[in-house]
DNA sequence: ATTTTCAAT
């Protein structure tokens, strides 16, 4: 289960270096994917793995963990076939992504995703990839994957906090913030609910037309 | 004001 993914635990170094959440984030040219696995049976749910994922050669790393997912390794049983216990299986699957994933890999999630109801899926970031235009597709995948019932966050102070203890090797260093962290993650949060709320976007625009501005 | 982006050299 470990041997796949680089190391258990992600040196303090490399998470501060990836999942700082300012705006000119120059030469990060990776993204990490730290995850949770739940499993329910029943009306138990536990933690069932953990750990993170790096982009691959050419391969966003949210297809990485797509592929596996397929393979039958994060979540076993996820069809339904396999041993009769995994009958009425539900998973939910948290990651907290460096950046916010491509309208692609938007499209192929929420793809993978109407064939998995017992699957769900909530994703945190850090940055938003490519979301600067109005009419960008990115902006349209992700609120595609809204539609197929992901939630999609903004990271905060907490979740950078929650990271740092659970993927970080960290060995009891507290984690501290960088400037700026919670000003940034206020703005970007502001800019993903206008992603996902186009309605509201577009109300405004229409009222300043109506005020000839 | 402008700067970047799961690289490509």
């Amino acid at each position: 289960m470990i041997n796949k993914f680089d190391s258990v635990l992600l040196a303090q170094k490399k998470f501060i270096y990836h999942y700082k959440n300012m705006r000119w984030a120059k030469g990060r040219h990776e993204t990490y994917l730290c995850f949770v696995v739940k499993r329910r049976v029943g009306p138990n749910s536990l933690s069932f793995d953990f750990g993170h994922l790096r982009n691959r050669s050419g391969c966003h790393v949210e297809l990485l963990f797509l592929r596996y997912l397929e393979a039958g390794a994060l979540c076993p049983g996820l069809w339904g076939y396999g041993t009769p216990d995994s009958v009425g299986l539900c998973y939910s699957v948290t990651w907290f992504c460096s950046w916010s994933p491509c309208s692609d890999c938007s499209y192929r999630l929420a793809q993978f995703l109407s064939q998995t109801p017992n699957l769900r899926l909530r994703i945190y970031v850090s940055r938003l990839y490519f979301c600067d235009l109005e009419d960008s597709s990115a902006r349209e995948g992700l609120r595609m994957l809204q539609r197929a019932g992901v939630q999609i966050t903004v990271m905060n102070y907490e979740d950078y906090f929650y990271c740092w203890q659970t993927f970080v090797a960290c060995r009891q260093r507290v984690f501290k913030a960088w400037d700026g962290l919670h000003q940034n993650s206020v703005q970007l949060a502001r800019k993903l609910k206008d992603i996902l709320q186009p309605g509201e976007a577009e109300d405004w625009r229409d009222a300043f037309e109506l005020l000839g501005l």
